[in-house]
Parts: C-alpha cells; sequence; structure tokens
DNA sequence: CATGAATGAGTGTTCATTCAT
DNA sequence: AATGAATGAACACTCATTCAT
C-alpha cells in the first residue's frame, strides 16, 4: 500500500469527516467533508478510495482513540475495583469532552457499510478492558456467560452513562459513579 | 363514495417498509418501499405526505407493536421478579421472532428525522415497563437515580440481549436469562 | 356538446381558477383549483375535458366579461372622442377594479396552450371596439395600417395604462387620461 | 489547475437555454436544455444553481444584447428623430432577426421567477434609449408623464410592433416605420 | 499530487388524468 | 354525477466518483 504523500492531510480529512458527520450523520456529502478539511472535492479520493473507506476508516481511528484514552495512566497493580473505575472514568470523561468524536461515533456504530474486519479490529481496541473484565467477573455470577456478551453489555451501559452524563453535565460525576456501580453489580 | 383510503394499502406500505429499511437501512428510497408494497410510486404519498412523516409512523407502530408484546399476558399479581421476567422473555422472543421489525426500528431509532413527538410517544409506550421497574427498584441500590437513566440502562441491556439471542440461537433462552438476571442485580 | 348539470358548478371552477391561476400563475395544479371551487379533485374533469381546456375557456370568458365592462352604457351616438373616452375609461376601472381577473387574464395571454380558435374568438370580443377604432383612424395617419395592427397597439397601450394606474392608484384617473390621450395622439 | 470552468460551455446553456425556451416555454425541463447544449444532466448546475438563476441570467443577457443592437452605430450627433428612427429600426430589425431571442424575452419578461434586481439591471440596460425619450418628450404633450410610464408606453409599441414585423415580414419595413410613427406622434 | 469540472444514475415529491366506488 | 385514491411519468436537484488539466 502505497503511504499517501501527506499525513497531515489525511489528518485533516479524518477531523473533518469526524465534524461534519456528527453534525449532519452518515449522509453527509463527500463535497462537503471536503470543503471542511480545506482540500479539492476530488482530494479526499487521493486518500480514500471510497467513502465506506472513509467512514471505517474513521471508525477505527476513533475507536483507538477512545480506548487509548479509557487506559491513559492505569496503574499495572491496584485492585480490580479502582483498576476499573478509573478506566471507566477516563472513558466516560472522553466521551463527554470529546462530543463530537462521539457522536461520530454513535453514527458510525450503526452504519451498514463498515466491514466485519473493521467491526472486529474495533472490538480488540478494547481487548485490555476486556482482560480486566475478564478478570473481575471470575468469581461472579457470570463467569459462564461469553466475553463478547459481557463486552457488549457493558458497552451499552456504558453509551447509556455517557448518554446522561452529556445530557446533565451537572450531575455528570454522579452519573458516572451510578453506572460503573451498575455494571459492577451485574459481573462482579 | 369514492375508494376509499384502504387500511390495507396503508398497511401494506408499512410493512413494506419495515422489510427494506431493515434490510437497506434508513437510506431505502420511496420508490423501493412503493414497489414492494406493490404500489405505485407516487401513491405512498397518498398515505404518508413525506419520508420523514412514513418513518415516523412506522417507528411509532412498531415501538406500539413490541411494547405490546412485551405486555401480552401479564398477570396483575404475582411478584415482581416473576412479572418482570416475564415481561423479559415476552420482549426479547418477539425481538428474535421478528427480527425484520426490531431491525428497522433500530436503524429508525438513531433516524435524525424523527420529531420529539414521536419519540416521546414511544416512550410512553413503555409506561407500563416503567412502573413495574419503579417498583423493583425502591427498595434497591438505584433508588435515587433518574428513572430515565434507568429506563435506558435497561433498554440498552435488553437490546444487548437481543443481539445475542439472535446471533446465537441455540442458547437463545439461556442468554435471556442472563440478560435479566443481569438488570436484576443492577437494579434490585 | 352535453350541457354539465350544474353551472352554477361550472362558474365556481371559472371563479376559482381565475383566483388561483391570478396567484400563483399558470402552473397553478387542478388539484387547488378544484379546493378553491370546493370540489373535488376528478370533479373538475367532469366539466373540463383538461387542464388546457379550462384555461382556454377561462381566457375566453374573462374576455368577454372585459369587453362587456367595457362596452357597459355606451351611448349609441356622440361623437367619436367621447365614446372612446368612454370606452377608455369604462376599460381601463374594470381591469383596476378587477385585479385578479385582469392578472389571470396577463397570465392566459401568454400561455403557449392556447389554441387560435380561442385567441381568435378573444379577439372578436372586441368587435365593437375595432369598429369604433376604424371610424377613429379613418381620417387619421393611420388609415393604412392594418386594423389587427392598429387594435394590438391601442391594446398594449392599454395594458400599460392599467399597470400603472394599479400600481398608483391615487393618480389613476390622471394615468388613464394620460393613455387615452395617447392613443389618440396615435391614431386620430 | 484542473479543468476550468469554460466560458464556452456557459455559453451553449444559454443558447440552448435560449432556443429551448422560446419553443416550449418556461416550462421547459433543465434536462432538456441540458440536452440541447449537449452537456450531462447535472452539469448545468455546475454553471447554474438552480434553474431560477439560469433564467435571471439569460433574461439579463438578452436584455443587454437587445439594448446593445438597438444602439449600433448610433451617431452622437444628429437630430433627435433621426437618432431615435435609427434606435428604432435597430431594435425591430434585431427582434425580427432573433426571433428565438426575442421570443424567449418575452416569456421571461412574464416570469414570476426573476428577481427584482434582475428587473432592475434589465430596466437599466435601456438608459440610453431613455434618455433620448426624455429629450424628445420635453417640449411635447408628455412632459408630465413620469418617464417610466412612458418608457412601457414605447416599450409595448415597440413589441406590437415586432410581432407585426415578424407575422408580415414583407412589408416589415413599413411596419417599422408605422410603429415608428405612431410613438413618435404619442410623445414628440 | 492537486484541482474542481464532468458525469448520470438516483432522490423525494408533484400532478394531470383515470376509474372504482 | 360526484368522489378522491391510484397512477407513473416528470421534475429540479444531489452526489460519489472520474479524469483532464
Amino acid at each position: 500500500m502505497p503511504r499517501p504523500k501527506s499525513d497531515e492531510k489525511r489528518s485533516a480529512i479524518i477531523a473533518a469527516a469526524t465534524r461534519v458527520v456528527s453534525a449532519e450523520g452518515l449522509g453527509a456529502s463527500t463535497a462537503s467533508i471536503a470543503k471542511e478539511a480545506g482540500i479539492a472535492n476530488g482530494s479526499l479520493f487521493t486518500y480514500f478510495e471510497t467513502k465506506t473507506d472513509l467512514l471505517n476508516q474513521l471508525y477505527l481511528e476513533l475507536k483507538i482513540e477512545m480506548a487509548a484514552a479509557a487506559m491513559r495512566g492505569l496503574a499495572e497493580s491496584g485492585d480490580l475495583h479502582d483498576q476499573f473505575f478509573q478506566i471507566w472514568r477516563n472513558w466516560t470523561s472522553w466521551a463527554v469532552s470529546h462530543s463530537e468524536k462521539r457522536q461520530a461515533l454513535a453514527q458510525l456504530s450503526v452504519c451498514d457499510e463498515l466491514t466485519s474486519e473493521t467491526r472486529l479490529a474495533g472490538h480488540r481496541t478494547m481487548a485490555a478492558i476486556a482482560e480486566l473484565l475478564e478478570r473481575i467477573r471470575r468469581n461472579g455470577p457470570m463467569n459462564e456467560t461469553p466475553m463478547a456478551f459481557l463486552m457488549t453489555l457493558m458497552n451499552s451501559v456504558a453509551e447509556s452513562t455517557m448518554d446522561f452524563m452529556r445530557q446533565d453535565p451537572r450531575r455528570a460525576k454522579q452519573h458516572c459513579r451510578t453506572g460503573f456501580e451498575a455494571v459492577w453489580r451485574m459481573v462482579a
């Protein structure tokens, strides 16, 4: 795969797509994304073969950033509860403070055009969290449940939590805690 | 009296839209919906002023059907746990056995064009479930959490459960139970 | 030609068409005309075979009414100048006080769908005026000019006069006189 | 630099629109105009944002061309009568020999979608003629009449004259003269 | 490599007319 | 005769993608 000349321009497109998709949804035109990125209409296709390709890459990139944010500053040791809570806090507060990114991600998550590879890679992004969750549930009531199911469950609770934190920012901290404890009760 | 606007035809459009939206997403063309319904292109607009209007009505209709299915045969008495489980089982099994409807509903739930009235009416659909949940959590750890948050949480766990039941139908029953118990631990 | 049962309904359509065409132009839909007339969509076609047919008849009817208004109360005798001025005054003041009719007529006059028969019949409507004009010009500078040309000239001056009277109603009377005198100088 | 927006193509569209509008009226479809211009359906919108925009520009362009034709070769000096007659001759003969342009212009003149700016600019086109007319009428019977009224009057006589010249080309020259003299008697 | 004009299939919606009731 | 639902060809306009410059 030939690396395109300007990584800077690629990033500009990704950033523009984030903004435009979060504002206009997946129906946003490639033209409007290019304009937002400050490049020409057709140049977008130098960096991304098709619109679908762009959406796939955007999804993955946002997923990766989100996971990285969740893991930021995680102590290797420490008890599971604290480690998990720190991740939860990182995760949800990233979502609140990067609302365009999260909104774009939410739109992309329901996009028909994501390939299964992209989705898979997206899930792998959360491997570290999955491992932690695995250890948490080991002696809990869900120790027989497929991990994939568990991850989905956790994810969906996280999403709900984030939505509430955004809608009611004054009590964001409290909602964060509430969501966390709900998950903890579910699995631990 | 001329040919009366036929309920049958309206239903055919709604049914066609369900199928087409579940297969192609919200981008499905009104033409393809009309074709699927076996009517002329323009006739769709006799029954629904605009595509947006159709989507709103479809959403509401599916939501109502889903809620009705969930409540089917519910004993007025009985303990909360059993009542809730019955609902949960009704609900998730409706979703599994009407996967097109559920998929369409999933697409519609993220549709930008739903009016807030439609969404509100959609939520009201679940009022009976909400009441039950209210009584369940009364003495539980979430008795201070806003009901709206709780409902969202429950909903998202239900969605995840349904997804798993569909993906792995051989163990659908078990996944159903697992999801239920997870929610119960969260709130009760 | 079978006379339709209800002349009243036919008139209602003609009146409605006048209003709607004057407001929306020739692009006005038959549906909106029917609605304005208080009848059903399809009933319009009981009275007029096609939209074109309606427009043709409307044109003619308005032309006839306009001509009748122009001739109203005309003394058989009296000198040409006075007779002509009376007609001119009748004519332009009808236009000003029936602005919807005149506007509709103006739209219709440039309509591609008028048949040549309709146009011809429209012109015949003005026969009495033509005769008068014929006598007026007899010893004037235009005694060799084809009458058709003369009529067209007079008509277009009348139209301009009416426009000005409508635009500037406070000096309507004066504009009426100015237009009249201009024509008189042209032909007499 | 990419393919530059070609003036040639813009002109082709304008020319095509002239032909198609003169033949089919303002209802002519953008598709038929594009086809006549030999370009793709959507390319028309590269050059003109909307159909309305195209019609506005077409009107103005034709008006400008017409005015330029009228003024062609005008002697700065010479008496008013001769100057005005030359303009009149230029003007009417342009109309006769560019009948598509004139017909299109006639349609456009009654188009509801022309902006008032376009109309204003269209009138300014005739400023030089207006000035001449102003000087002509100075000592004549219409020296108190608003110039706008006078211009409208002159215009409508010119239109009638052109119509007759076209209908009866063998006597075009004579009709031209007749029309001119009629105007002259009106104002001078 | 960058540009933006060119393309043409596709969109939601309208409308004159027909016809079952 | 009256109704208004049904029809399907148009319509103005959009857009992902290509390609001449």
